[in-house]
DNA sequence: CGGTTCTTTGATGGCCATCAACGCTTGTGG
DNA sequence: CCACAAGCGTTGATGGCCATCAAAGAACCG
């Protein structure tokens, strides 16, 4: 089973973008830029608001690279209650953690209008660039397990709110989000439900950032 | 830099085993058991309870894969305090995290006596097995990855402790943690870090379950 | 304008962090 | 063998933070 995930059969369509001819590459990976057809991703059409990219339980096809807007994972708990799980912002993977089991763990719904690209087959068995591919999508995985281990567990609510806040404005380069209501892109009762808090107990700490 | 990580150079020491002749593989790697020569490690020398697996700030060399015992994962956090982030058991990953980065992430520590191996350069620029390699690392820190969702987000501590030791039992396929104190191979406090809960209220929920 | 979703403010009670103290186990040295 | 120390586990009392309920503004959209 050299075969990368996805389908490899699936023809090209007119999104079919080469990394190395985006412009926003350098969001999306690292250090050294894509090489000409190193990695070729489908540009999906815009999403508006409220789309929903992927359904907890489909089964695993491809993963998504956020190029710009905002996604929610959320999942369904076994109470019944949707839970948020995290937030993913422009260069962000979505789906990788269904790879494993085969099947989506979470469904991702576009916060705001948003596009993605979704990147199928790395042909690991034909050219070298699949494993260059794979060691990148290896690395971001990894860096994105980093950033998955909750910095603010154990702390009070408002500290909570405010790291929350710093690693939002952090991920999306925008440094701007504490003056003005509504410039996070998701609502209140989210962050509540990602932080593990009511959504009263947000609106209060946002209250009081200064 | 289609370099794996590690230093490629490194002498095979006495220590150095082939997966693929090693019994306990089906523990540490899918569905696919891994073929003659696909993946080499070192099976270090056993870890004594306390010992420190790498040092949070050290450079990343290396990712371990924990062949038996249990490893806690801490990290000094910006107040002076040291929370545990995780815990690992056979068959988990340990160091993805520090590969983005350059450098480890957190510190690795035997709960109790306890064997790992470590994984070095993939090599795979050379043969096809780097690709298949990666593949498996990738699909392990998805899995990682899938499993740092924390299930128990908001939950009230009784039911959220409830949940850890489910995951420990399912983890180390060992179901009788519920009898008998010191079965857990980690302290209250560290329990407690990690959920975000005063050792005594652990102590107190693990009273009540039954 | 009417409906919907989101945000905000207030009041109350319960859960849990904190402090304090003690028993239990383990290891060490006399 | 015993004394001592250190780490871990356990139990009790108290206060504060935050979840919950309730209700009303504010923004958005057809």
């Amino acid at each position: 089973m050299a075969k990368g995930f996805g389908s490899s059969s699936r023809a090209r369509g007119k999104f079919e973008r080469d990394c190395a001819t985006c412009a926003a590459a350098s969001r999306c990976w690292d250090d050294p830029a894509p090489a000409a057809s190193e990695i070729r991703a489908q540009r999906a059409p815009g999403l508006d608001k409220g789309t929903t990219l992927v359904t907890q339980g489909d089964p695993f096809d491809a993963v998504y690279l956020v190029a710009s807007g905002s996604v929610s994972l959320s999942e369904l708990t076994v109470d019944g209650a949707l839970s948020v799980v995290g937030f993913r912002f422009p260069g962000d993977l979505v789906g990788i953690e269904g790879w494993a089991l085969g099947r989506h763990r979470y469904t991702a719904v576009a916060l705001e209008p948003t596009t993605v690209c979704r990147i199928g087959s790395p042909s690991s068995d034909r050219r070298s660039g699949g494993g260059a591919l794979l060691q990148r999508l290896l690395k971001k995985t990894a860096r994105q397990l980093d950033a998955s281990a909750p910095s603010w567990r154990g702390l009070p609510a408002r500290e909570r709110v405010a790291a929350f806040v710093e690693d939002v404005a952090r991920r999306t380069h925008n440094e701007n989000f504490a003056r003005g209501p509504r410039r996070l892109p998701m609502t209140r009762a989210q962050i509540g439900s990602y932080l593990g808090l009511a959504e009263e107990t947000v609106v209060r700490a946002m209250a009081e950032l200064t």
